[in-house]
This record gives C-alpha cells, structure tokens and sequence, in this order.
DNA sequence: TCCCGGACTTGACCGCAGTCAAGGCACGCG
DNA sequence: CGCGTGCCTTGACTGCGGTCAAGTCCGGGA
C-alpha cells in the first residue's frame, strides 16, 4: 500500500485506506478524508453512540475494538456487531439521515477518525465504483441480520453450535480428536454475543459436552462431530 | 403520473415507476424495465422465492400481497415483511450477490415483474440518483432490521402494543373512547407477523384489556391509553 | 333450520432460559 | 504461603410462552 503523506496521521491515513467502503477511492481522496477527520481518543468504556442521537457524523475505527449493541426498556443488551481497525461505525444512520438506531462503545482504549456525514454522500456521488462499494456492504449487511434474526430464533445451544461451526470455517485446527478453535473471548463476553447469560451458556457447553459433540478445556474447544454441529447449527450447508 | 405506453402492460408499467428504488428514474428507462420484464402470475400460496436458492433475478410486485419470511429448521417461520404493489422483491440478494437469504410466498394470487439483476446494477450505474435512494433504501431495511431484533427481544405484550402504535399512529381514527384503529389482517395472520401463535396473541389481547389499555371488538381496537401503550411497546418517542 | 368448518378463546401442562445463590478453580499480590 | 478476586460452574426456583385439548362463536350451505 501506498505509505501515508507526510502531513497526515499515518494511522488515521491507513485505516481510512482500509475502510472496506471506498476501496476503489484514489489515494488523494484518502488523504483529503484523513486531512477533514476529526480524531478522537477515548478510553476503555467510554460511550461513542447513544441511540435516538441525530446522526451527523460517522467514523472509522484507527485503533481499539468497538462493540454495537441494542439496549433494551430493562437495561439488556443485544449485540450486533464488533469492529476493529478500518471498520465503519455510524454509517447506517449517516445514509438512512435519520437518528443513530444503536449504541457504541469501546471496549479497548480505542481511537476513531469522525467525518461529516455528508462527506460519505459526496464521495458517492463523485465516485460510481465507492457507490457500488457502499451498496454491496448495505446489502451484506441486511443478509447478515437475517443471519442474527435467525440465530435469536434458536435455543442456546444451537446457538452456541452455530458460533462453534462458523469460527471453525475461520480459525479451526485439525487436532488428533477433532477440529479444535480458540473461542476468541471470554465465555462471559461469549454469552453476550450469542444473546444470552454466562450460567445459561455454561449449561449449553455442559449439554454439547454430554452429547460427546465437543470436548472443553477452558478457552479451547474441540469439536468432535462436526456434521452433528453444523446440523444442530440449523443447516448451515453452505460454503 | 404520465399514463403508460401502449405497447406494455399499463398494470406492469405503473407498478414499476412506483417502485421506490428508482423514483428518479426517466419514464422512457421504467418502459425499459417494463418491456424487459418477465412477468409470472402465481396463485395463492405460491413459493415464489426458497432460501439458499443463488440469486440472478428479482422482481418488483404488480399486483397480489407476498410475505417474505424465514424458516426455521423446525418449520417454524419469522415474518421479515411483507410487500405490496410497488414493492421490491429479492432486492437484497441481487445487490449482495449471493443466495436468497429468505424466501417469499404469495398470500393473495399475485403479478410479478421479473428482472435480471444486473439490470438493477445498470440502472445504477447509469442514474446517480438512483444509486441515492437504492442507498437511502437499504440503509432504512437496516434501521428497520435492528427494530425487528428489538422486538423479538420484548415479550408478547408488548411486541403487540408496539404493532398497536405504530398502526395507529398510520390509520388510527379518534373516536369517543380513544383512538380506533383496524388490525388490518386476522388475528392468526397477526400472531404470526409478531413471532408467536394465537393462542399468545389471544392472551396478549386479554391482558391489555384487563389492565384497561385496550378495548377489542373483533378485528377492531381501540386504545384508551395511547400513552400507556407506547410506553409499553418500549420507549418509541419518534415521530 | 340444522350442520359444518374456521377463527378465536381459555385452560392445563411443560420446557427453556433468566435470576439468585452457593460453591470451585486459577491467578496474582502481599 | 495464604488470601482475595474474577471467571466459571452447578443447583433451585420462577415466569414466559409454545403445545395440546376443549369449548365458543359465527357465517355459509344444504
């Protein structure tokens, strides 16, 4: 990749370059959105988003991990998403014009380049190719909330196979037993993700561990029936 | 609205300009559209579109209601939307490019109009306006899909008091109790539509009334505390 | 007028999962 | 070495909601 230019953040610079909506942008562009950003440096914890806010700017993400979530009347959360360096944050609520729909926080120290909204619009409409981009991530992004529509459908253990079968598809390892994945996070921040409490999840291990589908051994799991997984996942037959 | 040309279907032809993705668009490109159209008539209860199926074309409704829905591996089904004249079909997985992530059945006997999906992407690629509202419309499926998952998350109750709202806040007629609105569709048909069964619906029913929320007189309702039923259908103070 | 079928309601039952409470286990610090 | 603090697990309880079964109401047809 083309390094930074000199008068601009080259963290900020690079992340901007990744950011899956404009892709095709000339580095130029890159550089000017680098030069318009207002960076912004929060700690752990801290609140980037509040639903119901009147949206007017988005962000990319320099650094830190950011969680999505919904908060319910009762204070209960639903996760919708975890972004990293180069993910967009905000940009539903930029393009739909209305208020944000969700919350966002940092769950890391985290550092975000904030940009008008209005200058993803007009980066749109100087360029068909980012158009196409930012379509082709809206559109990806609806096939993916029916994924999580569907998943809030199901029992927790099924659930909890579903995460197993797809995390193996990323970073499973053929083993002497089986497939065997690291879950990635603690069981606790599992439970959130999939929807559910650390006691409940505990159970649903507990079960596939029963049923001599997986083997546990703290954050590693081993998954000893692979087919009975991606079955119990709910027909997941693709790809 | 300028009549159709005579040699397309004038039904075929006003249903498409009235299609929300390409409002912008020429009347000489919607005859287009019109003339490249393949139109299929379906009976009732038609499967016109099965989950997983690749996508290489989609369709915009002439006439009839569809019902896009999500099938669980139990058979049990979640209502997405459902769409009438006008409407987009299967517009998703033409713009992400993959299988259908949902499938869609005919409720009443329905007319659809046909089209490749690279037609869309042409249309696109030729109108920046286009591109605009294709953008505005899948950014508002998000915002609508992150409320879905807002319901589900909320019990019986209160999913009904949220569909009671927001009916009467688009066909709700002052009268001298409180505000009356009609349900629009059978009860068994709306127990469906908020993710549970009848007999749920029925005792949902039961339970506003009892607490003097709501009066029911078949497929008609009326609110008696508007307040008290937004409130419960959680904290929607928009609009 | 009688009968039938479909929509709706009501009651009884039960399973899943969230909550509360009580432990077990590992790690780090004094 | 002992203790505290998270993280995880297990048990007991409860409430929501889906299922099964029965019963009511209403409209259409013979």
């Amino acid at each position: 990749m083309t390094p930074a230019p000199e008068h601009v953040r080259s963290d900020v610079w690079t992340a901007l370059r990744e950011c899956r909506l404009w892709r095709s942008a000339a580095d130029a562009a890159i550089t000017e959105l680098a030069r318009a950003a207002r960076i912004e440096e929060v700690h752990r914890g801290a609140r980037l988003i509040a639903e119901g806010e009147p949206a007017v700017e988005f962000a990319v993400v320099v650094a830190g991990r950011i969680r999505v979530f919904h908060l319910g009347a009762d204070g209960k959360r639903i996760a919708f998403e975890t972004l990293d360096a180069g993910d967009p944050v905000a940009v539903i609520a930029a393009l739909a014009g209305g208020r944000h729909p969700a919350n966002a926080e940092a769950v890391t120290p985290a550092i975000l380049a904030w940009l008008a909204s209005e200058t993803l619009w007009e980066l749109i409409a100087a360029d068909d190719q980012v158009a196409r981009e930012v379509i082709s991530d809206l559109a990806n992004r609806v096939v993916n909330f029916t994924g999580v529509v569907h998943t809030l459908a199901l029992d927790v253990p099924s659930r909890l196979a579903r995460y197993l079968f797809q995390r193996a598809l990323g970073v499973g390892q053929p083993s002497s037993r089986g497939l065997e994945i690291d879950l990635g996070m603690s069981k606790t921040d599992l439970a959130e993700a999939l929807g559910t409490v650390p006691e409940t999840l505990s159970r649903a291990f507990a079960r596939l561990r029963d049923e001599q589908l997986i083997e546990v051994q703290g954050g590693r799991v081993i998954i000893l029936d692979v087919r009975a997984i991606a079955r119990l996942g709910s027909g997941y037959s693709e790809g």
